[in-house]
DNA sequence: TTGATATTTGAACGCTCGTTCAAAATTATA
DNA sequence: TATAATTTTGAACGAGCGTTCAAATATCAA
């Protein structure tokens, strides 16, 4: 158990527990045992607290998922009417990256939890559909006011790639690293992001601008 | 037993059967009595051949990531000394979307795997560092021939950006699907690969090109 | 303080897991 | 055909799994 849990209830140590758990070795990879262990709380607490394994999964899951959408919905609402495409991307984009890099490190583990349950095809309904769709439907609206003259479907796909580079980012799994010799540092994740802006918003133009690909 | 599996290989019905077992699962959600049965052999067999679950979730990794690499570094060698970016893009993911559209069910499982993988802990080291550094690296470098006047840390970030764009699309989760009330369909690769390209291509411009960003 | 409610404990349930192994069956070699 | 090597079989091993539950403890209301 960690030095700074000691003034938890039993809940947040077993969901932050489970949290750091889950996100480095999957939602199989982990027993009850390792988390309750790892929480300093006896075995049965888990279930007592949150009913089945599953739900003190996607316990977990919601607690941060519902405080970023919060965070994306107040920054999207604050955009300008004029607002380029680069801008509604950072509104998305920006309230992930504040918390991963200055929220403290439950965020990093739903960071790398995200990627992991994006990717998994008996996640992405029940988590993906509950918790983020609401979002993601305001992003592309936005989107679209920004990008008036392209065909609905382009911006959806832009969206899907972008959802990918977001992901892959935030996850810092720090591929990047070895590949470039240490010249790229996963965990600078503020610089990180500086680059992804021009680029997202450079392919959003390239495929949804005025003369964008055709459909 | 799938029925067109009647006259593999013990070995191969195996590593079949886990492929898209793992694909689905993960390497902690699948039992090695589910592959051997879904595969129609004994249980015991899987250890004869393969060793460890580890060594078996590995070797069908193997399989497809060696002939994957030979295609990408075949089409990367095809190109024309002044190629564009786009041309370099198009030469490392296309191979990816042939096998994937046509090359069977079997490289369909793979692309979700990899897609798991590249956002596990556990698994990135050992499978991303041995089965896709060199491609990667090759990758690099001839993109800097596009891209001359670009600092090689900023090819770096775009080359991760497109890793997690490549592997979300070719992942096919159907997220889109829905979120874009059937607008928009994973299964079309052809179509959203052609899309891919010129998003791409403009970031990697946006970010490494001759007025790209600073750095 | 007393009684009701909420939480914690420790042990146990049935089950599935990866792995092992000797014996049987098959295939290859001479 | 006889012999050796390879492959397959069926059963078993100990260990860990998610979940349950009655008893013990702590917390709170009256």
């Amino acid at each position: 158990m960690g030095v700074h849990d000691c003034e938890l209830s039993t809940q947040d140590r077993i969901l932050n527990a489970s949290e750091s758990l889950f996100a480095d070795n999957g939602f199989d990879g982990v027993s009850l045992r390792r988390i309750t262990q790892h929480a300093g709380v006896e075995l049965a607490l888990a279930n007592y607290h949150f009913g089945p394994k599953k739900d003190l999964f996607l316990a977990g899951i919601r607690r941060r998922a519902d405080e970023l959408n919060r965070a994306r919905v107040r920054a999207l609402d604050a955009l300008e009417p004029d607002a380029e495409v680069a801008e509604v991307i950072d509104a998305f984009t920006r309230p992930f990256l504040e918390k991963s890099v200055r929220g403290g490190p439950g965020w990093k583990s739903y960071a790398r939890l995200i990627a992991q349950i994006a990717n998994s095809p008996r996640w992405t309904e029940v988590v993906m559909a509950s918790q983020f769709d609401a979002v993601a439907t305001k992003f592309i609206e936005r989107t679209k006011l920004a990008l008036p003259h392209s065909a609905d479907r382009n911006i959806y796909w832009a969206f899907h790639f972008l959802l990918g580079t977001m992901m892959m980012t935030f996850a810092e799994t720090e591929r990047i690293d070895s590949l470039s010799g240490g010249r790229c540092r996963s965990s600078d994740l503020d610089t990180i992001h500086a680059k992804m802006i021009p680029f997202l918003a450079a392919g959003f133009l390239a495929l949804c601008g005025i003369d964008g690909v055709s459909d």
